[in-house]
DNA sequence: CCTCGATCTGGACTTTGTCTAATTCCCGGA
DNA sequence: TCCGGGAATTAGACAAAGTCCAGATCGAGG
């Protein structure tokens, strides 16, 4: 399911169809999100959410943020050791990661092709692939 | 600089070598990683560093980590959202990740390629490129 | 043995994230 | 419209990883 334009009102579809019960704070957390289509850490949301007043919790945020991780509808970037980034594109794709700012961008896993990685261990299936590349500003 | 066995003499060899003054602590702690060729984190680091009786505080395990990753001798592996592993083993490899268990075990770079990477943004220069496979139990 | 810069240390502090018990919300039925 | 009750939200205490600082200690070289 995907939007031309993003609004509160096909998020509430998008929860739906994600099997999730939406609420107003989870349409406000999913909407700061795919309105964006940015990388945030569950600080920025909260940020983003409370601007006008305050209106939904820290606890409400990490929770909700959890559930739509568990019902597919984010995925989670593990990029900086000090926080974890919530990502509503959920196609395949890698990122690039500039070490300086901390900016996150996406690289369409299209293109990209790896090879040559060995067999898994008996028993264990892959989860996910996940590919950085990490870059800084020359000299 | 590889040896065939680790001690603490060649540790300080090791730690010369990458302009490090070596010390009773950075010895302790360049043992710790490079005897089990492991993947630690910090509080792994100081407790097997502490283990007879303590020896070495928090500061210092966290100060000296951080020097062992600027002059090169180790790096970094961010997979975990909660804490940062060390890594003794620079040489270009990949890492597997088994999501329940937390063990993490190398994949060695030479006969992995990537590619179809876009072109990196002007001016950015490539500092590495993380590729982490993440693999639970089947079923 | 001294000296003195380098190193180490305890402990306070910050940040990110988790947990819990109490409250509030809101939907469906009467 | 009015409940009842399960789902959701909340404040705030708590935990864990990591940082910071001022004072103490170390040890190489003279
Ligand atoms: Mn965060
Ligand atoms: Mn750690
Ligand atoms: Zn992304
Ligand atoms: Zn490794």
């Amino acid at each position: 399911m995907a939007f031309m334009h993003y609004t509160r009102d096909n998020m509430a579809s998008l929860l739906r169809s994600h099997d999730i019960n939406p609420t107003h704070q989870r349409i406000e957390i999913a909407y700061a999100l795919f309105s964006r289509q940015e990388h945030l850490s569950a600080d920025q949301v909260m940020a983003i959410v409370n601007t006008r007043h305050s209106e939904t919790s820290k606890a409400t945020v990490y929770n909700t943020l959890k559930l739509f991780l568990e019902k597919g509808l984010v995925r989670e970037v593990i990029v900086d050791p000090s926080k974890v980034f919530y990502d509503p594109n959920t196609r395949p794709h890698h990122h690039l990661y500039e070490v300086d700012s901390g900016r996150l961008s996406d690289i369409d896993a299209a293109h990209v092709r790896i090879s040559g990685l060995p067999a898994l261990p008996e028993g264990m299936v892959t989860e996910g692939i996940d590919l950085i590349v990490r870059v800084r500003r020359a000299q």
